[in-house]
DNA sequence: ACCACTAAATGAATGCCATTCATTTATGAG
DNA sequence: CTCATAAATGAATGGCATTCATTTAGTGGT
């Protein structure tokens, strides 16, 4: 059980006492579950531009040209990240209640695990699912779900691409500044952007902005969306 | 008339044989106008990874440190390529034909140009419009598209921002591999899955798999969004 | 029981990158 | 005329991912 030992070799702690000599060690002190979970837990601390491949073999208490002999490069290590995020990813609702309610849940619960993780998007848009065995489960479930609604098969993965892309630039869109829409000196130019600014603000007590967006944006497309079905 | 200097700077080329000698030369060989551009030639000629603050000093036959004159740091350069971009945007629908007909036109040409551009996106998700001013014009114009065609104030900010979150995430879909959706060996564990794809596959006969999801998306929300109008 | 091969660690490079700093030279305001 | 400021050079600096030679430990075949 090698995710017990790397586990094991993080909380012995060693704090940087006595190292290890060179060689193989009798019990391996490394393995992809490890690497997984010491990366989450550095970005979750330090955020993503405190993932470095150096911080990452401190936090493993290893040099850091051991991690090479379990992963290619860092976007090997993003891409290990990305999976596990994927098993977080809300899916109860496929198989319970409408499609309706469980394409809003699966959405909201999609956006709100990358909204934490933006730096991992582009690395999900280029991904093959072949190398992501939580991610390919991700779609199975939904494509299940998309076709006992009574979606046309063609018609599926479009679909999902649709909403899929929406919660990504959605994801961005949460980690946006408050005052990302301020006109500052150029307000005087921009009379109807500047008033709608405003008059979004006033007419919003509860909630970001952003999900009000998400909100919207969701529902538009889940009723066009819907109206696929046969 | 400096961005004229700058265009002479870099078409006198001097192909790194002598060098100009320290000090402020007579003529000012840098501005903005002129980095942007050699930003935009540098990008299309070796893509984001080779725009390196070392390789547009060499476009513009300049010293690294000398581009810290005019911009703070590399992110700016991105924030001029970016404005610049934005006035790349197709607005004229706006105050010609119809709100769905213009709002299709707009989106259509934002997603295509940050196609080409996707590392940006992270960029503009951030970027305070206050500091680009050709993004602020574009809002603009949107903005007033919107108002004229009868959307309630407090609404157009959020379904804007509904729009272009669905915009960037499209442009990554554009630049993802056509073989993305390949289960490969796992194909025997997601028959829902594997057959969508396959079905999709089989019924697109002309034009990217992109450009149907995004077509196929685009027209929900419009048309859900369209509801909102008093 | 030996031996060769492979796996997994160390530690010392390598090369690239953005950025900073001291220095030099030119311009323009008072 | 002079002096602050702007705009260039060139030489650091520190951080980064990655590679390589080396060391040690397990393993499969004979």
């Amino acid at each position: 059980m090698p995710a017990v030992s790397a586990a094991q070799g993080r909380s012995t702690g060693n704090g940087g006492a006595q190292r290890r000599r060179a060689g193989r060690p009798s019990a391996a002190v490394l393995d992809k579950a490890g690497i997984t979970a010491a990366a989450l837990e550095l970005i979750s601390r330090k955020g993503y531009d405190g993932l470095t491949m150096a911080a990452l073999a401190k936090v493993l208490d290893v040099a850091p040209s051991a991690l090479y002999n379990h992963v290619a490069s860092k976007q090997d290590v993003l891409l290990l990240v990305e999976d596990h995020l994927m098993s977080l990813v809300d899916l109860s609702g496929f198989g319970s209640g409408t499609w309706e309610d469980a394409v809003r849940a699966w959405a909201w619960s999609y956006r709100n695990v990358f909204a934490e993780h933006t730096p991992l998007i582009p690395v999900i848009a280029v991904l093959p699912v072949t190398d992501a065995p939580q991610t390919l489960a991700m779609y199975e479930t939904v494509s299940k779900g998309f076709l006992d609604a009574g979606f046309p098969q063609e018609r599926i993965i479009p679909a999902i691409v649709a909403l899929e892309s929406f919660i990504f630039g959605s994801a961005y869109d949460v980690t946006a500044p408050e005052d990302i829409f301020d006109s500052g000196s150029m307000a005087g130019s921009t009379p109807n952007f500047s008033a709608a600014v405003r008059s979004s603000a006033a007419g919003q007590e509860r909630g970001r902005p952003a999900d009000t967006a998400f909100s919207l944006g969701l529902d538009a497309l889940i009723s066009g969306l819907g109206a696929l079905r046969s």
